[in-house]
RNA sequence: CGGGGCGUGGCUCAGUUUGGUAGAGCACUUGGUUUGGGACCAAGGGGUCGGAGGUUCAAAUCCUCUCGCCCCGACCA
C-alpha cells in the first residue's frame, strides 16, 4: 500500500466528541468516524484492524471446536415474546416495522433465535455437545452510548451458543470456551483478567467476565493479592465475618442533635463507621423494606435485587416519607419498627454493641444487638466491596483495579430451552431440554481496548498481530531519486515477503510524515532520509521502544522479516 | 428519564454578556522555496452561524419552540 492512495485521514487536534484516548487515537489515526450517536464507521485503516481481530477471534474459536453460521441481524418479534423477552428487553431494544406492520427487532443478542434454529432439526443426543457462533452486528439501543466502540449502539460480537445434554458436558464445553477466549486475548497483546460477575438480563447461574485491565475502564474489579479471586465488583461476595465475642451492654437513647449522616454521627458519638448500622428505607412493589448495612458500607442494588426478587427498588424520597409517620429521615433504625420486613446484610450479624437511628428526631441508640432489641427477617449479602477488605477465599486483602469488559461467558442452564420447549432425544427416546451456554466477545470494543493498553503520547502502538501495516518504509524527501529507489526497492522486497507493508511516498514534510507513523500505530518504521546513500545504511524503528538501529540497506528486508517472526 | 454543557467553513475554536450584516488556526487549491520530528512565503476557494417561528430599521447575538451532540447517574459485549 501507498499512503499517497491510502484514505486514512489523519488529525492533528482532538476530536472534541471523544473523552478517553483510545477514542481520540482511533478517530486520530483516520481509522473511525462517527455516523450518529454511538454508531460508527469504519475507515480502511480501523477496518483493517477490526479484521485482524476477526480473524484471531475466528481461529481460536475453530480450534475450540465452535462452527461459525451467520444468523439474521433482523428478527421477528414471536421467538422474543415466546422468551419473554420481547418484554423484558425494554427500550434497549431496537424495534421495528415491516410494511404488513409486524414487529421485528434489530438483534441485540441472538439466544431466541440460535435456540429457535438448534430446536427445530430435533438433534439426537448422538450429535451433541454442538457449540456454534457467528460474529455479528448487534444492536442495542443504549440509554447513553460512550467513549466511542466501546459503548456503541451498534456494535460487532463474536457469539457463541453450546448445546448440552446437561449440566456436566455443560461444564465442558464452557471450559473449552474459557480457553479459547484466554488465547485470543493473549494473541491480542493484552493484560487482562477472568472475574466472577453477575449474569444480568441473560441469566443463569455461572458466569464469568473477561476484563482488560485498563484505567479508563467502566468497571471495577476486585481480586485477591494472595490467591485467584477475582470478581467484578458488582459480583464480589463479602468474607464470612468472625462473631465479636463481646458481652451485650445496656441499651441507651443518645442525644444527636442535627447528627442525621453517618459520618456525622460518627463524628459526634466518636465511634467508628463499623460500628455503626445504616438503615436504608426501600421502596418495592412489594412494600416498604428496611434494609440494614454497616455505616461503611454502600448498598449494591443488583445484589439487593436479587435477595428481594424484584428490579423495582428504589429509595424511599423525601417527599414520600411524609406519609409513614414511624420512619424519620436521617434517625432512622430497627428497633420498634415491626411493621416492615427487615433485611439484614450478613457483615452485621456479627457486629455488638453497635449504633442505630431511634425513629425519633434527633436522636439515636447505642449498645444495640441483634436478637434482643430487634429481629431480622432475612439476611444477604447485597453490599459492594471496598479495597482492602478480606478475601472471601483465603482471608486475603482484596485489592480493586478498573477493566473493560471484552468477554462473558455464561452457563445459562435449561432457562432458553424450557422457556421455548427446546429439546433433543435422549437414549431413550425421550425428550430432554438442552443445556445451554453462551458466549460473547466484544469485537468492536476489543479493538479499543487493545489501543487502551497501548499507546503513548505520539500515538497507537499496535501489537504486532493487530498492526494494520507490519512496516512503514519512510521516504523523507520524495523529490530524491536516490531516496525514492532506495525506498521502493526495500517496500518491493517486503512485498515479495508478503510483509504488510506500506510505504509513505507523499510529499508532505519529514516531520508530518514521522508523526502519522508514530500516530497509526506501525509496529516497526524504516527511515530514508538524507543520510542514507546507495551502499550505505538506513534507519530502522520500532515504536514500541523507540528504538533506532543502523542497518545496510541490502540487509533491511531480511533484518525486518526476521523481526516479524520472532514477534 | 433526571442533572450540567455545547451546536459558528471539513476539523479545533473565538465572536453571543452590551444586536450593526462573520473571524482565527488547522485542512484544502495554485505557484514558489523547503524536506531527520506535525515547514515557510504568496495567492485562492469554501459558512442557510443546527432548524422553525418571533421581537427589531437591523439577529450568530434577544425571546419561544424544536432537533442533534457531549458530560455526570441507573443498563451492558
Amino acid at each position: 500500500m501507498r499512503f499517497s492512495k491510502l484514505f486514512a485521514p489523519t488529525l492533528k487536534e482532538d476530536p472534541a466528541e471523544a473523552e478517553i484516548i483510545s477514542h481520540k487515537l482511533l478517530v486520530r489515526a483516520g481509522m473511525l468516524r462517527k455516523v450518529a450517536s454511538g454508531i460508527y464507521s469504519y475507515l480502511p485503516l480501523g477496518f483493517k484492524v477490526l479484521n485482524k481481530v476477526i480473524n484471531i477471534v475466528r481461529e481460536e474459536m475453530d480450534k475450540a471446536g465452535a462452527e461459525e453460521l451467520l444468523m439474521s441481524a433482523l428478527q421477528p418479534a414471536e421467538i422474543w415474546q415466546k422468551s419473554g423477552r420481547w418484554a423484558e428487553y425494554g427500550p434497549e431494544m431496537m424495534r421495528l416495522k415491516d410494511r404488513g406492520n409486524r414487529d421485528f427487532c434489530l438483534g441485540p443478542t441472538h439466544e431466541e433465535l440460535i435456540t429457535t434454529i438448534v430446536m427445530n432439526e430435533m438433534l439426537s443426543y448422538r450429535q451433541l455437545p454442538v457449540t456454534l457462533y457467528q460474529i455479528q452486528v448487534k444492536f442495542r439501543d443504549e440509554i447513553r452510548p460512550r467513549f466511542g466502540l466501546m459503548r456503541g449502539r451498534e456494535f460487532i460480537m463474536k457469539d457463541a451458543y453450546s448445546f448440552d445434554l446437561n449440566e456436566k458436558t455443560l461444564q465442558e464445553s464452557y471450559k473449552k470456551m474459557h480457553g479459547a477466549y484466554s488465547r485470543i486475548l493473549e494473541r491480542c497483546g493484552l493484560e487482562y483478567r477472568a472475574v466472577e460477575a453477575e449474569s444480568g438480563l441473560i441469566g443463569g447461574d455461572v458466569s464469568q467476565e473477561f476484563m482488560v485491565l485498563a484505567d479508563n475502564g467502566e468497571e471495577a474489579i476486585v481480586y485477591c493479592d494472595k490467591c485467584s479471586y477475582a470478581a467484578n465488583r458488582e459480583a464480589a461476595k463479602t468474607a464470612k465475618t468472625e462473631g465479636e465475642s463481646d458481652d451485650f451492654k445496656l441499651l441507651e437513647e443518645v442525644n444527636t442533635p442535627e447528627r442525621k449522616t453517618i459520618s456525622e454521627v460518627s463524628e459526634f458519638l466518636r465511634i467508628s463507621p463499623k460500628n455503626i448500622v445504616k438503615t436504608l428505607i426501600y421502596q418495592t412493589e412489594y412494600g416498604i423494606k428496611i434494609v440494614l448495612v454497616r455505616g461503611d458500607r454502600e448498598v449494591n442494588q443488583e445484589k439487593l435485587n436479587r435477595v428481594i426478587e424484584t428490579d423495582k427498588v428504589t429509595l424511599l424520597s423525601n417527599e414520600e416519607f411524609g406519609r409513614y409517620s414511624d420512619l424519620i429521615p436521617g434517625y432512622s433504625g430497627p428497633v420498634g419498627l415491626n411493621n416492615y420486613e427487615i433485611i439484614g446484610d450478613n457483615e452485621i450479624l456479627s457486629m455488638r454493641n453497635f449504633v442505630v437511628g431511634a425513629n425519633k428526631k434527633n436522636t439515636h441508640f447505642v449498645n444495640v444487638n441483634i436478637e434482643r432489641d430487634f429481629k431480622v427477617d432475612k439476611w444477604g449479602d447485597f453490599v459492594f466491596i471496598n479495597e482492602g477488605d478480606k478475601c472471601p477465599s483465603c482471608g486475603g486483602i482484596l485489592k480493586i483495579t478498573r477493566g473493560i469488559e471484552i468477554g462473558h461467558i455464561f452457563q445459562l442452564g435449561d432457562k432458553y430451552s424450557k422457556a421455548l420447549n427446546a429439546t433433543f432425544l435422549d437414549e431413550n427416546g425421550e425428550r430432554r431440554f438442552y443445556t445451554i451456554g453462551c458466549y460473547g466477545i466484544g469485537v468492536s470494543r476489543l479493538v479499543q481496548a487493545t489501543i487502551e493498553q497501548n499507546h503513548d503520547d505520539k500515538g497507537i502502538i499496535w501489537p504486532i498481530p493487530l498492526a494494520p501495516f507490519k512496516v512503514i518504509v519512510i521516504v523523507l524527501n520524495t523529490k530524491d531519486e536516490e531516496q525514492n529507489t532506495i525506498g521502493e526497492n526495500i517496500y518491493n522486497g517486503l512485498l515479495n515477503k508478503d510483509v504488510e507493508v506500506i510505504i509513505d511516498d507523499r510529499e508532505e514534510s519529514a516531520g508530518k510524515k514521522f508523526a502519522d507513523a508514530d500516530l497509526i500505530g506501525v509496529p516497526y518504521q524504516i527511515i530514508i532520509g538524507k543520510r542514507t546513500k546507495a551502499g550505505s545504511k538506513v534507519e530502522l524503528k520500532t515504536r514500541k521502544d523507540n528504538q533506532k538501529t543502523e542497518i545496510p540497506i541490502e540487509d533491511a528486508v531480511e533484518k525486518v522479516c526476521l523481526l516479524l517472526r520472532a514477534d
